[in-house]
DNA sequence: CTGAAAGCGCTTACAG
DNA sequence: CTGAAAGCGCTTACAG
């Protein structure tokens, strides 16, 4: 491979005027310029990134990252959060350095990467990363808060709480009081916050969320979200009936639908639906269209993105962003029947 | 932020030691490997990985090329792409450079990236770049055929004739012979491969397309893949009646299913529907299931990456593989009512 | 087991 | 406008 040298060598001038002709640091003569193309071009020679970035100490490149699940499916969620990320950083220019490996946390196998900041996706409790960054001056940004807090670090996160007490408050505006939860899966995070905050929407109203009107989603008893939706809507509505269905997600929701089709029941006449967040970007082609949350993973990214340019500008800057949802209404959800 | 003189220093030993007691690729005493561990730990020093990518001339990185659309929307095939390249490369422990910078492929402006090979979406017409990364040595596989062909170089590509092909002589067995074809964008080069290959089956039958029965996506008249399909069906529906659709993706499809159900005909009694690749992963959970072709993008990119790890390893191997994509029969077709 | 030194391929004051 | 040389932070024969 053709280095700088050889390039100088052949064209006659030293290696600095080399580096200008290519760089455009400093105005170098149009006859020197010339040669060394011409040189470059003869010799297949392209100015090699890595020495470039340990000279100048700048790679033009973000790193992400963001382990995978081992089934190695990433969830839509991830998929627009990188999305995100990706459109930013290449707004302004920036690769992205996806590390998908799993995280070791061992400080003696940690390395600098030859990234200019990282983006890290859902830290660990006491996560010793975010030190060791500290420590070598990365900018550094989360998706995700830090746990326990920190005032020194910088993340974007979404208040799942919040968004599930605005859809009971929505629901219960209108009318509804007999509500089935289709919630993600018990062991997740977010499936609490949820399930929270959807309590709490009903106890300003002084009604409870009783155990049997909430249910979770299971990767073993469930082939699918969809499953997931057609099956508990056809199981529980046998004994009960529900005026309002809150799914977890758009998928489970499609499940649903299918399954209030062949009760007879019109959505949303007989039955209001909503999800609470969208896996499959679907929820505007269903019949109805779907009133759900817009997660906004792109915008987590986006912002997790910008935040860390600002933060490459000026490593004195600290944004904590708690990004909120929107909730989108369309046609799934009506005034109680009475 | 602390080096390895600095750690050299404090330890009171070489650089080259400390180098080793972090690479391991030379046996260190015990003594000074801990003194090394702890004058690391004080000064918060951590290894420069592009120093060492430099002396090493090796990453651990794979390059990704692939431009995003200007929407900053990837499709459901990039994105399964992506994650194929990812899986795969993280298996053998690298990492990713994902690059949708818009292209250049002024000569000048071209660099060595910090990456032990590069994965090449959609390669352009006499694309420069191939040749740029034939001078470096560096190895490169395409996802898409070169143009022209060359036999030097690795790619990965399905054959999207030879599928519409089969999807036409699968509708033939069953007896279809007016068939509603709801191809892609006109513009796209798919698009013609497909139109071609359906054309092919229905001429080893002694039949024409007529054009009036082939549609095209276009952004601008249908607001979605799913209105597309829908509207297509409602309005040819009128004037002429098909026993089949072809549909260019799951989403399309879902479209099509639900004009089907206003118009009150049973998929697949009264209407079969097949689509040439799935969007969404939604296909499953569609009511019907729905028979479509699954087009591996994911492994497409699992497959390209695999390849480059064989190309690191050895410079020589070419493999040109097309990528069978498959048939997966569900319940959306079915024989002809007569 | 350890050290001194050259080298990886570029950039950038400094001097002219 | 151009060159000579030190420097970016690591690795690795070579010598001991």
């Amino acid at each position: 491979m053709a280095t700088i040298d050889d390039v100088a060598k052949l064209a006659g001038v030293s290696k600095g005027t080399v580096s200008n002709v290519f760089s455009k640091k400093r105005p170098i003569g149009p006859e020197a310029t010339k040669r060394v193309f011409e040189a470059a071009r003869q010799l297949g020679y392209y100015p090699n990134h890595i020495a470039r970035s340990l000279a100048i100490r700048k790679t033009m490149i973000a790193g992400l990252r963001m382990p995978i699940p081992k089934d190695g499916m990433m969830s839509q969620f991830e998929i627009q959060m990188i999305n995100g990320v990706l459109n930013e950083c290449a707004k302004h220019g920036f690769r992205v350095l996806l590390d998908t490996l799993p995280e070791h946390d061992d400080p003696n196998q940690f390395t600098v990467d030859p990234v200019d900041g990282v983006i890290m996706l859902n830290p660990r409790r006491e996560d010793l990363r975010i030190e060791m960054y500290r420590q070598i001056g990365m900018p550094l940004v989360l998706v995700g808060r830090p746990d326990p807090m920190d005032p020194g670090v910088s993340y974007v996160d979404n208040d799942n709480a919040e968004l599930a007490c605005e859809v009971g408050r929505y629901l219960l505006s209108f009318g509804h009081e007999s509500i089935l939860f289709l919630n993600a899966s018990s062991d997740m995070t977010v499936a609490f916050d949820r399930e929270r905050g959807l309590a709490a929407a009903l106890a300003e109203q002084g009604m409870p969320l009783p155990p049997e009107q909430v249910m979770n989603y299971s990767r073993e008893l469930h082939r699918s979200p969809t499953e997931y939706g057609y099956r508990a809507v056809l199981e529980t509505m046998k004994s009960r009936s529900y005026t309002a269905v809150v799914a977890d997600t758009d998928r489970v929701a499609l499940g649903v639908l299918r399954a209030a089709r062949e009760l007879g029941l019109n959505v949303p006449d007989d039955l209001s639906v909503i999800a609470l967040s969208n896996d499959a970007r679907l929820a505007q082609e269903m019949t109805p269209p779907l009133t759900c949350v817009e997660l906004s993973a792109e915008m987590l990214g986006a912002q997790a993105a910008q935040i860390l340019m600002e933060k490459m500008e000026n490593a004195n800057v600290v944004r904590q962003h708690t990004v909120r949802a929107k909730l989108v209404f369309r046609e799934s959800c009506k005034k109680r029947p009475r």
